[in-house]
DNA sequence: AATATTCTTGACTAATTGATCCATAATGGT
DNA sequence: ACCATTATGGATCAATTAGTCAAGAATATT
């Protein structure tokens, strides 16, 4: 009964995200993402509300997304061999130029400031932690990690770990620098060697 | 022969960094820094040039001392210890509220946009490395460490550790995980169990 | 085909941005 | 005590910012 959208909501997300992750929330102008959705002025504010709302829309997909590709990774192989697969996908290393990780990249903008950005990302960080969680209690139940291991505390390094790896991709390190690292750090889960 | 100036650099990159930290580069606006720092405007372009080249400077201050709070923790106690306290040490965690990396922070904000960043932040990375692959090699020396490690490859490993602890903390993990997840990772280098 | 409803386009606004100008103030060497 | 030199403070600048307004365009239902 109305006019249509031209656009998809999706596709517009998904562009949102890679300029927001490029720049940031703040250092990415209106005109910015203008440009980069394809989109005019008032038809992002229409479907949006407003720059933050669009944010939120782009954060929420892209933690939904990152979620998925992390369990896809973490259900191919061994346990430990999918721990560390799952370390290393999706962290836009050299190659993948200007890509950037809008997850770390909200935390180190916002921090604790935004209590909306803060729910968005503690659920998805919780899920992923028990992502780990379960892939380490897997492993070792197969006796291939270390049983002495607290599975959660295990999760959770293994997030910061990961974000440590997407820092360090942002800041140009090579892939063979990422993979060596989340090699030599997954040895802390090994069996006694 | 002049009149001199009226405040302390040193003192006002010290007051720029923290406002840097808690904003980043572009969020920080120049009323925010002249209020943070307690100067005019005209006296912040006098010392500084502009608002980026007192960015560079804050940068360069921050690492430094970064640098020496680093090296100071690596040279107390054996070196498994002392790499243990070097990853925790200054991560401002959530009782630090409000604080942040200005390094991490850059890379997360600049990526490898910005030369004159890039070169700061590389060296200063470079320095960091260096001083935790010694250790590692100390440790390796000692046997408190595994003997089959590459020190400069664990040195990177430690720094991309550091700045996923930093990640967490700014987003809001307690000391308590933020120490858990470094004893863990750290098990990575000892010798064999 | 008419119409109600929503979308799109582009001009527009008020506020904020980083940065500059200029007059005044404060110093040290002579 | 003068003066060259530099710092300070306030007014001001042009540009950019996020967001709004109004008029026209495109649809689905009737």
């Amino acid at each position: 009964m109305a006019r249509p959208l031209e656009f998809d909501r999706e596709e517009a997300i998904a562009s949102a995200i890679k300029v927001f992750a490029r720049h940031g929330f703040e250092a990415a102008s209106t005109s910015d993402l203008l440009k980069g959705i394809g989109i005019g002025r008032q038809s992002l504010y229409g479907a949006f509300g407003d720059k933050r709302g669009l944010f939120l829309e782009a954060l929420r997909q892209y933690n939904a997304g990152s979620l998925v590709q992390m369990h896809e990774a973490l259900t191919k192989g061994t346990p430990a061999a999918s721990i560390e697969v799952a370390l290393l996908v999706g962290l836009g290393s050299s190659d993948d130029v200007e890509s950037g990780c809008l997850g770390v990249g909200s935390i180190v903008e916002f921090s604790r400031s935004d209590p909306e950005i803060n729910a968005l990302n503690d659920v998805a960080s919780t899920i992923l932690v028990k992502a780990f969680a379960a892939r380490v209690r897997a492993g070792m139940e197969a006796r291939e990690l270390d049983e002495g291991l607290d599975p959660d505390a295990a999760g959770r390094m293994l997030v910061m770990l990961r974000s440590g790896l997407k820092v360090a991709a942002r800041g140009g390190a090579s892939g063979s620098e990422l993979r060596d690292a989340a090699r030599l750090a997954l040895r802390s889960l090994a069996r006694s060697r």
